[in-house]
RNA sequence: GCCCCGGUGGCGGAAUUGGUAGACGCGCUGGACUCAAAAUCCUGUGUCUGAUGAAGACGUGCCGGUUCGAGCCCGGCCCGGGGCACCA
């Protein structure tokens, strides 16, 4: 009997939904273990080669943690509200949810042929009504809460509104609280809630219509789409991310994730510990105090000019009646521009005067106030001091509308560029002269504060979420209006399920299309159009997978006690930012209140990388209908055209299928070498356009899911990208044939009763040694080597002993299951090999009784000498004194020590 | 510009974390079996010198350092990948 994979791989496949193998429950008397994978978006173009391989990697650590006596829940859902589907709703008029059906049972099909242990009964989509119900339940539990800093955590809304009833809170006094309209009350109320409508400054995207996070824009361009963006300010709902600045910074300390991974997060959290500082102005007369903050309290004694942003509220109030002109045109013009263009334009310095000036609050100097797009509103005041000696962006602007530049650094040559370096020796800066520059900072803080001329002050770059899309396919909010005021739908009113419509087509001018819905109302209250964007569902969906068909509470507290938050998590780092933000974010604020147990959500973290397509290039005389192989390329001019892989075989192209696969090429002339064409390569994105698309059915049907699964691990490390070259999967089909017929011979099975010897004790045990080591830090590229070391090994020793051959299929069930799955049976168990237990590791085996020491003079290695294991450094040193070798080497020259690593080396330096 | 990560044969990648660099696989060389092919098995495979031998020298992007010993540590560069980018 021949390994055949086809038929072993459907059987075990129908038989592992069939029997429910990786159905998973709640279980006290065992550890619990909760692997997860990023759940895809179902996109139309299936599955690639690539997409599997975090999937694969995280398979086998859940299959492994099993075998090691876990309860492991490991389970699998669709992301599936989302632009794509939506887009292609508004080309074709087909819905979104025909279009997402069809795209998941398609995902379905090709994740149910690689063999996963996936606990199926959990799964569920994000746009399924009985999972977003969760989505909307959570929304609402924002609109109801505000963060209380003193507590430093999320809190009711109510707690906040009994604050403003009976003692006051944050300069609002109970006489005044009770004297608002409901209007002003409500007004009041969203400037603290979680989720809030705010009018702010958003990434508009008029090519979809809707609004975007800031994630979500990228160089200036939509990342789904790349059509431009552009500000505008709109009032949308918003998430109080910001309010978790802090506490997300914070926890990243105690994660393992990769450092560069926990960098990104903080980078994007921009954490700058500063000053405000209060500049007294003067514009036409009238005096009016404007707070900066510097991260340079220092460079007081530097500022020469002071800068506000074009959408600052204090344009209008410092701007002079004989400004008011020219700074209008400012304005206009700074408005006009995209993101974009402001992205690509920074060394472009623009910017107007207003008329006003401020006053240095500590040399009380005065100094002109202008408007520049280089001042951001949306962080810190949205007003600057300009220090252009030691800030290049001060410098720049300074340089360009000839203003004074005050060096104030010992030795610093302002004459080119800045000094913005954080050394050196202050000078002309008052009180702070002679010291160094970190004390200054630190001194002119103390000073500020005493002197109450500010304060010290954190900022944060995080924003707060826009939680708005003007689209479709989304989550309704649970949000009507009555009177002008948002009001929330009671929790029994969900899932607010979507409406039908007739066209998906947003509307110009920023109406999204359920606003087209009939009898969009709820109780007869207007309900909000807009919908929730993609990364709602995706927040806090690991929490579901705990308890899924809960209809009662999101997670029951025993579910989500016991399966506490994920251990291992695996997905792609484009992430980063988004995803990973907003789930702590979201995790965070379900901890405040006590609905979850952990205040983090992925303890381990792993990014899988991109396998990458390897291209193949044919060779056009330009001009002709002839292609030249690739080594005699030189001697035309030739234009490179990508080829499809899947006609070229170790680089040589199929000639006839060439000229079958496009009609243009059906007469085309050959320029051969050795009577073969020989194609280009190169190592690009895998996709359509550059026809290296490998598709895992295929893969599956030519060599088995259990070869693919071991080939994608073999390819390197899981966290690096690589390049797919199909032609190395012979090597680990091979292995797998090799494996089948340590057990079987035509139709016989090998396996005896047979005590094993001790080399293949030795070779058992040292896979089953490597193999802990090896999963647990994910070398699964090392643990193939191994594997297929240890086969080799008991090949060669004629191994038939049962003691050795079951053991074995344990060992390579997490990476190659239905082989494993299938011998284990032919062996005479009738339970899956899934409920086995890994074999203990004993070192005892694996150890030599002698070690061969390489003996070097002055490092380079001589000769080897045999010793006992056993042997002490002292002794090894001892012995190898002795050799007459050693003699011969050392002759007349004189040893000056002798080093010896116990186990590895010995090494005599001479004189 | 700033912050990460990386650079090892023809290719993917190993190297017990400072101890015989190139494991394992691909590809390639030669061979066995076969009428032939496929499949399978065996052999060789970093570079150079040498005679296809024995043997030796060089070799982990470049330059320098520490060390008995450096792919690994330190300093200075070069190249590639990723992230951030007027965040005061």
């Amino acid at each position: 009997m021949d390994y055949d994979f086809k038929k072993i791989e459907a059987k075990w496949q129908s038989y592992w939904a069939a029997e429910k193998t990786y159905k998973v429950e709640e279980d006290s008397s065992k550890p619990k273990f909760y692997v997860l994978d990023m759940f895809p978006y179902p996109s139309g173009a299936g599955l690639h080669v690539g997409h599997p391989l975090g999937y694969i990697a995280s398979d086998i650590y859940a299959r492994y943690k099993r075998l090691k006596g876990f309860n492991v829940l490991h389970p699998m859902g669709y992301d599936a509200f989302g632009l794509p589907a939506e887009q292609y709703a508004i080309q074709t008029g087909q819905h979104p949810e025909k279009t997402t059906d069809e795209n998941v049972a398609r995902y379905r099909s090709q994740l149910d042929r690689l063999g996963f242990s996936f606990d199926w009964d959990r799964s569920f989509r994000t746009c399924d009504p009985d999972y977003y119900k969760w989505t909307q339940w959570a929304f609402l539990k924002m609109f109801k809460s505000w963060y209380d800093p003193e507590k430093d955590k999320a809190r009711p809304v109510a707690e906040l509104v009994s604050r403003f009833e009976t003692e006051g809170y944050d300069g609002i006094t109970p006489a005044q609280w009770k004297a608002f309209s409901d209007k002003e009350k409500d007004e009041v109320l969203m400037r603290y809630r979680i989720a809030y409508l705010g009018e702010t400054s958003v990434n508009w995207c008029e090519g979809l219509g809707t609004v975007l996070a800031n994630d979500e824009v990228k160089d200036g361009l939509s990342v789904r789409g790349g059509f431009p963006v552009v500000q505008k300010k709109m009032r949308q709902w918003q998430l109080r991310v910001s309010a978790y600045a802090e506490r997300l910074l914070a926890g990243l300390d105690k994660l393992e994730w990769t450092d560069s991974l926990k960098d990104m997060q903080r980078n994007w959290i921009g954490r700058s510990e500063g000053t405000e500082m209060v500049f007294d102005t003067i514009c036409d007369g009238r005096h009016m105090p404007v707070t900066i903050f510097t991260t340079r309290a220092d460079t007081v004694f530097g500022v020469t000019f002071m800068v506000l942003a074009p959408e600052s509220e204090l344009v209008e109030t410092l701007t002079s009646a004989s400004m008011k002109k020219e700074v209008e045109e400012y304005l206009q013009y700074a408005a006009k521009k995209t993101e974009r263009e402001r992205q690509s334009e920074t060394r472009n310095v623009t910017g107007v005067f207003t008329g006003s000036y401020g006053v240095n609050p500590l040399t009380g100097e005065q100094i002109p106030i202008w408007i520049s797009e280089y001042v951001l509103a949306g962080y810190g005041t949205g007003a600057i001091m300009g220090v252009p000696a030691h800030d290049s962006r001060d410098y720049a602007f300074a340089k360009k509308f000839n203003l004074p530049i005050i060096p104030l650094i010992e030795g610093a040559d302002v004459s080119e560029s800045s000094f913005d370096a954080k050394e050196g020796r202050m000078v002309n800066s008052g009180f702070l002269n002679g010291m160094e520059v970190k004390e200054a900072i630190e001194a002119a803080k103390v000073y500020v504060e005493e002197h109450k001329l500010g304060r010290r002050k954190v900022n944060y770059r995080l924003r707060d979420a826009i939680f708005s899309r003007q689209r479709y396919w989304g989550e309704p909010f649970p949000i009507c209006y009555k009177d002008g005021i948002a009001t929330p739908l009671p929790e029994s009113a969900l899932p607010l399920t979507l409406p039908e419509i007739d066209s998906f087509k947003p509307s110009a001018g920023g109406e999204a299309p359920l606003a087209r819905a009939k009898d969009w109302t709820y109780e007869g209250s207007p309900l909000e159009t807009s919908t929730m964007p993609g990364f709602a569902g995706s927040s806090a969906y690991y929490l579901r997978y705990m308890d899924p068909h809960n209809s009662e509470e999101m997670v029951s507290a025993e579910a989500d006690r016991y399966w506490r938050n994920v251990d291992l998590y695996v997905g792609g780092t484009e992430h980063a930012v988004g995803h990973l933000i907003y789930s702590r974010f979201w995790n965070k604020f379900l901890f405040d209140l006590g609905y979850v147990c952990e205040d983090e959500p992925f303890k381990k973290l792993v990014n899988q990388g991109m396998i990458q397509g390897r291209s193949n290039f044919v060779y056009r005389i330009v001009g002709t209908n002839t292609f030249v192989s690739a080594g005699l390329r030189k001697k035309y001019e030739t234009t490179e055209i990508h080829v499809d892989v899947n006609i070229v075989h170790n680089d040589r192209l199929d000639i006839e299928a060439f000229r079958k696969w496009r009609p243009e090429f059906e007469d085309a002339e050959f320029v051969l070498e050795n009577g073969e064409y020989i194609c280009g390569w190169a190592i690009e994105k895998m996709s359509k356009s550059m026809y290296n698309v490998v598709n895992p059915d295929e893969i599956c049907n030519s060599y088995g899911a259990d070869t693919l699964r071991l080939y994608e691990m073999f390819l390197g490390p899981v966290e690096q990208s690589k390049p797919w070259d199909t032609k190395g999967i012979d090597g680990v089909h091979r292995f797998l044939k090799k494996f089948w017929r340590l057990y079987y011979n035509q139709d016989k099975l090998l396996v005896s009763d047979a005590k094993p010897s001790a080399a293949e004790l030795k070779a058992l045990h040292t896979l089953i040694g490597k193999e802990q080591e090896d999963i647990e830090s994910f070398s699964y590229n090392t643990n193939i080597s191994a594997f297929m070391i240890a086969v080799n090994e008991l090949t060669d020793l004629g191994t038939t002993s049962r003691e050795i051959l079951e053991p074995l299929l344990i060992l390579l069930s997490p990476f190659a299951p239905h082989v494993a799955e299938e011998l284990w049976h032919d062996l005479g168990h009738s339970d899956s090999i899934t409920g086995a237990v890994f074999p203990e590791y004993n070192p005892a085996f694996t150890v030599e009784d002698s070690v061969t020491y390489p003996v070097s003079f002055n490092g380079k290695t001589r000769f080897t000498a045999e010793l006992p294991k056993s042997a002490s450094p002292a002794e090894v040193e001892a012995a190898v004194r002795a050799l007459p070798d050693t003699a011969k080497y050392v002759a007349d020259k004189q040893i000056v020590k002798v080093i010896v690593v116990p186990g590895r080396i010995v090494n005599i330096v001479l004189k």
